[in-house]
DNA sequence: TTTCTTATTGTAAAATATACATAATTCAAT
DNA sequence: ATTGAATTATGTATATTTTACAATAAGAAA
């Protein structure tokens, strides 16, 4: 091979961060300021850094999530890389680039990941003073994100979804410790695209070893309460 | 962030690709020489490539391919990266790179693809004096291979197992153009690692309208010659 | 006490998957 | 021509899984 071809991007990682609110499913943004001759510019993109020296990719991932939001053990899977030369070619995003990194950056290859968050943990926004938010899903395909983020969130929810089909034991990353059937349903009903028969549900359910019943219900609802189970591996 | 810590690894591609000669899963591996003081060195590794300056990794994987097997429209398809930061410690590995690239080359980023080739389709091993042969994936196990190769194709055979069982048309990129069914059974049990019934194949098969039997036998076997069958979208 | 809202539960029918064995075809050997 | 060896082709009964469907129970609010 000749080696006048021969280039070297760089590389960086981006987590798509699920979440799920009881009704929707989420994916969390931070948000991005690029000043512009005299105006701000805001938009959102995913969490991600170029990777370190001497670091692994799941381990950039990590990082970023950490740094992020102060969680650590978080469900991560890496699900794709996004490398076309021409997602680097907006003006803004170059000129983020240069802003933050104090780097002249020609092309990046990034390794993308999906998390599974647990919503109702609180997120410290520690190491940084990044702010970060959640956004629905639906929401995303109106907005306008930095590179090519909106294209590697929705592969990253088709990752998902079939992730979640393989591995049911997945949504127990993404609902609260205690849970109500209910809950469990619609999230599986979002995540598939269905619409599942009450009784059904419940039949399968209960023959997952794994989904145990508390002596609990929940609180605070105005009608009869449901009752609460856990996850258990 | 701060930049000292900012690096810029080269990324390459690298493709396992799978055949099927009607009996086991193949693997198509590269020889590799290596000169070690006044001793030739031999081994394999994945067809693969640096990419370049303006290339996309798709587009960088269906080069590396066309170049070594002459062949176009193959099922290509990425499916993780490997950026392990001691994946390029190997002493062999690193005179092999600066032999055949002529560069200093630290880190490597590699993103893997799998791709599926009828194996009967003559290779015409074109543009490069490369030699590539076929291998038993069950030998893989035994054999030494360049960088993390070996890792890379197991990943890549599970990979693939996934999506046969998503996506069962993807066999008939495996199969010759005509084929019986006793080759898309054995292939079907090879990938899955089960022992289908005869008869109740045979019913799924012929509920499948894309498999459509033609008018012709197999020829040259010393037993009753069984239907053939094309794939038809 | 009534009303409202959601939780909880079973059964029958349909669809799908599994288990299983014999006759037919072809070639090769005698 | 007959036989043997190898492999193809085929149907039915049973078990399992999936689907469709509605009435009662519980708790909170009015």
């Amino acid at each position: 091979m000749s080696n006048e071809n021969i280039y070297n991007p760089h590389v960086s990682v981006d987590c798509v961060v699920f979440g799920f609110d009881g009704e929707k499913l989420k994916v969390l943004l931070v948000e991005r300021s690029i000043a512009e001759q005299n105006e701000m510019y805001n938009d959102k993109k995913l969490p991600g850094s170029i990777i370190l020296q001497d670091e692994d990719l799941d381990t950039a991932a990590s990082r970023v999530l950490n740094e992020l939001t102060g969680l650590k053990n978080i469900y991560l899977s890496q699900f794709k890389s996004f490398g076309n030369p021409n997602r680097t070619n907006d003006s803004r995003d170059i000129l983020w680039l240069e802003k933050t990194t104090q780097l002249k950056i020609g092309r990046i290859v990034t390794v993308a990941y999906v998390a599974l968050v647990k919503i109702d943990r609180k997120l410290v926004f520690s190491a940084t003073d990044t702010l970060a938010n959640w956004y629905d899903i639906n929401e995303i395909k109106n907005m306008n994100l930095a590179f090519d983020h909106a294209d590697i969130i929705f592969e990253g929810l088709k990752h998902i979804r079939h992730r979640l089909e393989l591995e049911p034991h997945l949504f127990f990353e993404l609902l609260p410790r205690k849970f109500t059937i209910s809950q469990l349903r619609t999230l599986h009903d979002t995540v598939h695209q269905v619409q599942s028969d009450v009784r059904n549900f419940q039949k399968k359910v209960a023959q997952m070893p794994y989904v145990v019943a508390l002596d609990e219900v929940e609180a605070g609802v105005p009608h009869r309460a449901a009752r609460l189970y856990k996850y258990k591996k």
